[in-house]
DNA sequence: CGGTTGTTTGACGCCCTTCAACGAGCGTGG
DNA sequence: CCACGCTCGTTGAAGGGCGTCAAACAACCG
């Protein structure tokens, strides 16, 4: 019924570090079962204190914080092979809330056996600080972006992003890949407006740079878009899989 | 000559866990040294691939990244018992600048050991990933603040968090603490313009709620300023040191 | 067909950036 | 010893990028 480890179809893009058969057999171990949800749906909440960990199978979904004024952070966007729930596994408790954006199914990690497993398997717990490390790189670049750049080049720099982790996973043919989102979720990812957000995505297609519409995002002019968002971009190395 | 984990200062606050006497033992046998560096020195630098990890000892120094217009987004303002080049140790390279504000005094780790400290010391190992997990959250909640705050309560909110560093590691006195950082610099870890966070600083001045003068700051009234932050204030927890 | 959700477009205004200038403190060298 | 340069804080003025308000349109659905 589950996947098992040792047949997860993740393993074969090329965006992730490749495992021993020993390591597989410790995953295997680890996980528990699976979870499948509908869109929508919450799969953790801030505050919470979830007694399981995630691996993102297939599907996608949002990290994101809210404000007692209503305003709403999209901490970033999540995406197959994303580890969910680390920091309720260390710090105790959600620290932001999770969501199903389309249909998701996960791997199933039981947060009673985390210690266990990080003293067992010293080098999936270096893995797992790896993935913790890549977050916090992320989330530094993230602030960057927010904090320094202008309306056009944050969505520049994220449809940039977002494409990279595209192709990383083979979701994309001929530089479009699904991407099913609202524009409101990429407004509070760059802490824009609804409507300017509207605009600048209006401009871009105009220009013949990006178009998104009807869940597909198509990078038509990578170059330029690299530009406009000042970035070099380098190839992304390889991350862990959980 | 250099002081040894067992008589660590720093040990004394309540910001951070204890460690069992053979945790001590295991962090001497990792430790190879100190550094003492001057005020505006680079520790190091984003791209780099540094030998060494580091444990802020003694002193105040800022994480940030570049942008190639010049523009700098302070990632986060480094205080005693902050952990530095993670990244570094675990991703190759540095995604960040680490610059020493005032003169610090870093314990100094070999990266070659870093492995190895990590399958002999699950314990440990555990607490490296619990930093980073706490960085992330930290992270995030910048970025919530960046995104979705406007420049009063940006400084509000930051002002607190600082502040509550500085409870947490015995330097306040009275509400007070050393705070040696430019103005700028603030600026740079909000997303705000030097002017700008010039003028809300000085409102915060005239209203009696806050006062950032001659490196001290002053939190007069801590309930008005999270008020305006949108923060309900929970007691910080304790963290891991290395 | 009414209701809901998401995208699109126009109008208006303000928060914040940028430009500019001045003052204070401090170290350096003539 | 004072002039000079440099850094940092402070303040005023002007302009624009982006937020908010508002409304219309399309798609989907019970």
């Amino acid at each position: 019924m589950a996947v098992l480890c040792r047949n997860c179809p993740l393993r074969d893009c090329d965006a992730f570090q490749p495992l021993s058969q020993a390591e597989v057999r410790e995953m295997e171990k680890f996980k528990v079962g699976e979870l499948s949800v509908e869109p929508g749906t919450q799969i953790l909440m801030e505050g919470s204190n979830s007694p399981q960990l995630f691996t993102a199978l297939h599907g996608m979904g949002l990290r994101y914080k809210l404000l007692p004024n209503g305003r709403r952070q999209v901490i970033n966007m999540i995406f197959p092979g994303d580890f969910i729930g680390l920091q309720a596994g260390l710090l105790g408790e959600m620290k932001h809330s999770v969501e199903a954006t389309t249909k998701m199914i996960m791997c199933v990690f039981d947060r009673k056996e985390f210690w266990t497993f990080f003293r067992t398997s010293p080098n999936r717990a270096f893995d797992i600080t790896w993935l913790a490390a890549i977050e916090e790189h992320f989330l530094g670049a993230a602030l960057t972006t927010i904090g320094q750049r202008d309306a056009r080049q944050r969505i520049a720099w994220a449809l940039l992003k977002i494409h990279e982790r595209g192709k990383q996973l083979n979701l994309t043919s001929n530089g479009e890949m699904p991407f099913p989102f609202r524009q409101q979720d990429l407004a509070d990812a760059l802490g824009l407006s609804l409507v300017h957000t509207n605009k600048t995505l209006a401009r871009f297609r105009e220009m013949q740079i990006a178009s998104w519409s009807e869940g597909r995002l198509n990078i038509t002019d990578r170059e330029t878009l690299a530009e406009i968002a000042m970035v070099e971009d380098d190839e992304p190395q390889k991350r862990p899989l959980m």
